[in-house]
DNA sequence: CTTGACCTTAGAGTTTACTCAAAGGTTTAT
DNA sequence: ATAAACCTTTGAGTAAACTCTAAGGTCAAG
């Protein structure tokens, strides 16, 4: 598979994903006699992983850490690696309770805007989140 | 409050704090008579929910979007905002869900890296990702 | 009454993550 | 065999979100 195809399978564009092989988010691909880059399963596996990320707001930073994490050829001890993998799932658990608080609010403003008719004027995500904070967390 | 002392109490820069009244997130401040602006409680509680916003990945034009979700004296129905809010939390829901399965995923690869010592080598994210989708999705 | 820690603005500089352009080589369809 | 649709590289351009600089005004302490 050549790198229009895999773009276009992926729905990104040919130059996001020679930045990302530029910048160590995607590993190298095998080149044809010719030149052109040559994507595998793998390949696609790892950028839908990527792209999963971004869509999660991690930088690309990130999600080259989250990568990285992982036992090579007795470079990182096991111990290491589990540090940093608990240390990464207690950010996302963090992020997972940080949007279930925005779930709460606008699930409550969605309430109180429609349900009832009555006080539309005053009626915004922070007016909500102010009584959501006095009576619900 | 001044902004110095505003900024201090968020973590944040005086120049972030001027940078968001510039670009519409933050509502004007009262200035004092020589000119310095002067922030409340409600100031700090909008700067509040941007930063969460912000922690969880929405961009500012999102945050922005969201702040907008406000029945203005007639100009938004009571129908047109609970639509968008509904849209807004469909977006909340899609995070969590995609979170939830890093979270699944980073499990994973903590139990399978370090619970038992045998294949220490080949323990990676992308690995253990493979071995979910298979097993666990 | 001046030194240091604040505050103001306008505008330039930086980082991240692309996105485009130029100049050229390859492959496929007619 | 030649045009269209691919691919290559290098390097410049762009948008978002800050971050810093310069030049200056304010205010409290010593």
């Amino acid at each position: 598979m050549k790198i229009g195809e895999l773009a276009k399978r992926l729905g990104i564009s040919t130059d996001t994903l020679r930045y990302y092989e530029k910048h160590g988010l995607l590993s190298f691909s095998e080149r044809s006699e010719v030149g052109y880059r040559i994507y595998n399963d793998k390949h696609e596996q790892q950028m839908q992983f990527i792209l999963r990320a971004k869509a999660v707001g991690f930088s690309l930073k990130e999600i080259q850490e989250l990568l990285a994490i992982k036992v090579e050829k007795q470079q990182h001890s096991c111990g290491e690696v589990k540090q940093l993998t608990l240390q990464k799932r207690q950010l996302v658990r963090d992020k997972i309770a940080e949007l279930q608080r925005f779930e709460k609010s606008l699930s409550l403003l969605a309430d109180a805007c429609c349900g009832g008719s009555e006080l539309a004027t005053d009626c915004s995500i922070l007016t909500t989140l102010e009584t959501a904070d006095d009576a619900t967390f």
